[in-house]
DNA sequence: GTCCCAGTTTGCTCCACCGCAACAAGCGAT
DNA sequence: ATCGCTTGTTGCGGTGGAGCAAACTGGGAC
């Protein structure tokens, strides 16, 4: 197997503070997986052995109710490390990591984990800084399905999307995977329908372009004053 | 100012595993506080200087949207750290702290974290397991939220509420805190119209009793049935 | 090209829930 | 006791958006 390249994970949060032996000591230890639209790296459930981090592509955390309902916890853009429940104490995967498109992730078993906490010097501050974030992702998420409706809600996550997976393109912001209505719906608690409508009605606006799996916002101003920020 | 006693740690998970001389040095560190009943120990953007362990006493951590509207994130029990922001790489506070009823807290500023971090072995693997649940317990209200109907969310709140803190009496599990209709809406995103016909209604079955700011479930699993749990 | 299918659009009906309003019931203070 | 304030109850009308159903469309397989 050849050998993979330092570059790839010397600008990454977890790793930003490590020298080049350290980084490829990091490498050397690490496996890479490429996965196809629509597969999943692990299912909800499953033991959790490995951790993985996405170096391309783009993940939907996706998590099922015992009646067979999807709900879409968050999105992993490349950079991110995720499958990290073992760091977190838990056993199985608490939810499916879900290829958005095609994704290219390196993993490493567990014990890695503890290993690099250990040894390397600030990957356990940057790591848990994410996780910090995460938290702080959900918590909007909370407030926004308590106290939001839904054009609002689904205003929220476009704005949201367009900022963590945003490519800029002559008219506008598009999201740079691909998304259906009812992957929006799975993430606003609504559905496919009601989403529907919305765009359309945006479309109309001028305020998004969309296409089959595909979302272009072009005036996100307007879509902020939708999504109900006061002030 | 009288010592602390020891043992008031000791069965704790962060500290379970150090020493009587390492959990005296915490202690001679602590600083303790006591507030009163809807007082805050500090405010949703305060500067996170400090982080905290409830002793005694309950705590409903409060995020204030723009508009004025509250909603509850979640409920701290005695025993579990909180206010760790700073930890997880925010430099102020996300929420508002607010007692439930009359609180006991031991509070250390933040360079502590640190040295409790590198000194304390287990300290940071204890502790993120515990972020880790609080992870999971918010996933699981997303998914509520988002897949539920009201019914279903309040039956939810109240079995979570009674598991974490249920206290038993004769005529079944009572929340041992004060709560009112309006806090049940706050944690359900629904009114507290909505909330008292429900209980009223529950009432009537003698699924629970209810007071002015009590609740006491007295047929838990009929509110397991009600909570949509399948299976 | 044609078929097929996943994704999308749109109309219509219905009901769970919100929002208002008015009232009742505790509980503390004076 | 009387007042005042917080909390809880209940009725009623309006509506946001779910839940059908039916038709359309674009893109890939062959």
């Amino acid at each position: 197997m050849k050998k993979l390249d330092e570059s790839l994970l010397t600008n990454l949060p977890p790793f930003r503070k490590l020298d080049r032996s350290q980084i490829r000591q990091i490498l050397d230890a690490a496996t890479p997986v490429r996965i196809n639209a629509g597969d999943a790296f692990f299912d909800q459930g499953d033991t959790a052995e490995k951790f993985f981090l996405l170096l391309d592509g783009h993940i939907r955390v996706v998590k099922m109710t015992p009646d067979g309902e999807q709900v879409i916890a968050l999105h992993i853009a490349s950079g991110q490390l995720f499958g990290i429940a073992a760091g977190l104490g838990k056993a199985t995967y608490p939810a499916t990591s879900v290829a958005a498109d095609e994704c290219l992730a390196l993993y490493w078993p567990n014990v890695m984990w503890d290993r690099f906490v250990a040894t390397y010097d600030g990957f356990a501050t940057e790591t848990y800084k994410v996780v910090g974030e995460r938290l702080d992702e959900m918590n909007k998420r909370i407030v926004e399905m308590a106290t939001q409706q839904v054009e609002q809600r689904v205003a929220c996550v476009l704005l949201r999307l367009i900022n963590q997976a945003g490519r800029k393109v002559p008219d506008g912001i598009e999201i740079d995977f691909p998304i259906t209505r009812q992957n929006i719906s799975d993430m606003t608690g609504t559905t496919l329908h009601t989403v529907s409508r919305l765009l359309s009605a945006w479309e109309k606006s001028g305020i998004v372009a969309s296409k089959r799996s595909k979302v272009t916002v072009t005036e996100p101003h307007q879509l902020v004053l939708l999504s109900g920020a006061t002030g």
